[in-house]
DNA sequence: TTAAAGTACATAGCATGCTATAGTAAATAT
DNA sequence: ATATTTACTATAGCATGCTATGTACTTTAA
């Protein structure tokens, strides 16, 4: 096989996830909260409300897959649940008081795994590899669209 | 909050990782394999009969989760485990003759997605993509091992 | 040579992601 | 006004990743 996985886009990226998962998590662990939860904190962190559809599409999750991040976040205390009166079909999630508590700490946290991951790399770097992996993600969206539609 | 998902690093490598999956399962699934496969046919593809150990660190992951996908893998009759006469406590695992015969097509499968998700990128660019992004590897593998040891 | 340490693999238990499907409420069309 | 369609959530079932732990074989040290 003559493939290089340093040279496959995709092992290279995946790896690159796969090792910035427990960077975050081990910030984040005495905080009593993990990586998908992070999404669910920067929507709702300013005080608001919202459906879990919302939640879905900030975090581009699915529907079922945010569904389960918040059955565990209300388990731990971390969301609550409140029916929606104007949608009988949907409810409101919002940040619990100790959630809330946590914020400024998650934020800061984040801040500093980012910088971590980044701290090899010049300004122009960094926003070159942001406009990369845009153009990645762009572009391999539209190819999930073209072979489905 | 003030973070911009699209400023997270974390965030954005997560979001190309889990657009990547599905394009390139989507290419796999007619041919029964998925992409955790991957790392094994690349490393059993030239007919090698390897320990488990090798494959996990051929693929950069944990042993249990190696010990998972051949599991599954053998299931599917796509490997198959032959116990190591000079070592009682390992197998040496090798593709079936049915793997071998999908080999190309597999190969063929990575190589179309890795130029979907670079269409977009001149040869420059995914030089730079490459290089930044294992310079994040690099950076956060420093920052886990300083934060355990 | 025998005891201790190390190594390879298996298993348990969990988190996070997915698709497919079902139930109920809302919105729309007839 | 009712029937159809659409939308929001829940649930089931699976794949892939992890850590922690157990078991059995090898290797090393005493």
């Amino acid at each position: 096989m003559s493939l290089d996985r340093h040279r496959s886009a995709g092992y290279m990226i995946n790896w690159a996830a796969r090792v910035f998962t427990p960077a975050i998590d081990l910030r984040l662990k005495p905080l009593g909260i993990s990586s998908a939860h992070l999404p669910v904190f920067f929507a709702l962190g300013g005080g608001d409300a919202l459906p879990q559809k919302v939640l879905a599409v900030a975090a581009a999750v699915e529907q079922p897959t945010m569904a389960a991040t918040l059955n565990r976040m209300e388990r731990d205390g971390l969301i609550k649940r409140v029916p929606d009166p104007s949608d009988g079909r949907s409810s409101l999630v919002s940040l619990t008081k100790t959630a809330r508590a946590k914020v400024a700490a998650v934020s800061e946290a984040t801040r500093e795994v980012n910088e971590a991951a980044l701290s090899g790399l010049t300004d122009d770097e960094r926003g070159a590899l942001f406009a990369l992996l845009e153009k990645v993600i762009v572009a391999l969206s539209q190819d999930a669209t073209a072979r489905k539609g």
